[in-house]
DNA sequence: AAGACGTTCAACCGCCATTAG
DNA sequence: CCTAATGGCGGTTGAACGTCT
């Protein structure tokens, strides 16, 4: 390990060699799913058990879909999924094949910061690259959180009547029979420890509570980022000037 | 070409639940 | 029942990489 012997009570951090990934490997190979804590007990590895879990569930464990971005239909699975359970990342990662509890945190944390970005109040000191000599749109915008995702517009055969109660959205959520019950069979009974996922479909999801945001009514931004392509967050308020002003800019 | 800025991702931290003694 | 150890999970961080200006 690095032309160091293993010393009681030095706890390795930092990023995984190859041979610490094989040193793991073989002690999983040889017993198993469990007893993580053992591996540093053992003089295998100076990482703690927490750490060895960590790395095989995110980075060894078979069917892994490493490096592949999210799918435009996982982009829709993680969301509805996150709307219907919240920020319960492990629970989502199991509808998705190959996808980590870790990938599912990863890729809600850089949506929620690039739709903060976009909403957001930007610093006085800053003139909008895209609009010289006039006043940035955003400012004029008091968006305090970010809009949540249409599943309205989804698929045209599913149906999300979406209902607002003063700034607070709620969704009614339709049975996803793929979602509800995923076909999965690994999850069930497989050597890496029996998954079963059981999910009552909600009728009624308040997003303010299942997320966190308190998604105010807001126009409907022209979307210069990736998203996915059925996918229109914004529900346009013909109302709002700001919205107006700015789709003026775009024609 | 280089620096600024944005994005992605691996890994750590802290909290909580469970389990074993 | 109590306590310590362990595992699981969500939140957060920071490095690496990519893109923009």
């Amino acid at each position: 390990m690095e032309g160091r012997k293993l010393e009681i009570g030095y706890i390795k951090k930092g990023p995984w060699s190859g041979e610490e990934d094989e040193a793991l490997l073989e002690h999983i190979n040889n017993y198993g799913l469990r007893d993580w804590s053992s591996i540093r007990f053992k003089g295998l590895l100076d990482r703690t058990g927490k750490s060895c879990r960590l790395r095989w569930v995110n980075k060894l464990r078979p069917n892994l879909k490493t490096g592949c971005k999210f799918s435009a239909e996982e982009e829709r699975v993680v969301i509805e999924l996150q709307a219907e359970f919240g920020n319960k990342w492990a629970k989502i990662a199991t509808y998705l094949q190959g996808r980590t509890d870790n990938d599912v945190k990863n890729f809600w944390s850089s949506r929620r910061k690039r739709l903060e970005r976009k909403f957001r109040k930007p610093p006085p000191s800053k003139p909008h690259k895209n609009n010289k000599g006039k006043t940035p749109i955003t400012t004029q915008i008091q968006f305090e959180e970010v809009p949540p995702c249409n599943p309205n517009k989804v698929e045209e055969n599913l149906s999300y009547p979406t209902l607002y109660m003063g700034n607070m959205e709620v969704f009614e959520m339709v049975n996803l029979p793929d979602l509800i019950k995923p076909n999965y069979p690994h999850l069930e009974s497989d050597h890496l420890g029996a998954v079963k996922v059981e999910a009552t479909p909600l009728q009624t999801v308040p997003s303010v509570e299942s997320s966190g945001y308190n998604f105010p009514l807001l126009p409907e931004p022209v979307m210069d980022f990736p998203l996915f392509p059925e996918c229109h967050d914004f529900i346009p308020e013909p109302l709002d000037p700001c919205f107006s002003y700015e789709f003026d800019q775009q024609k």
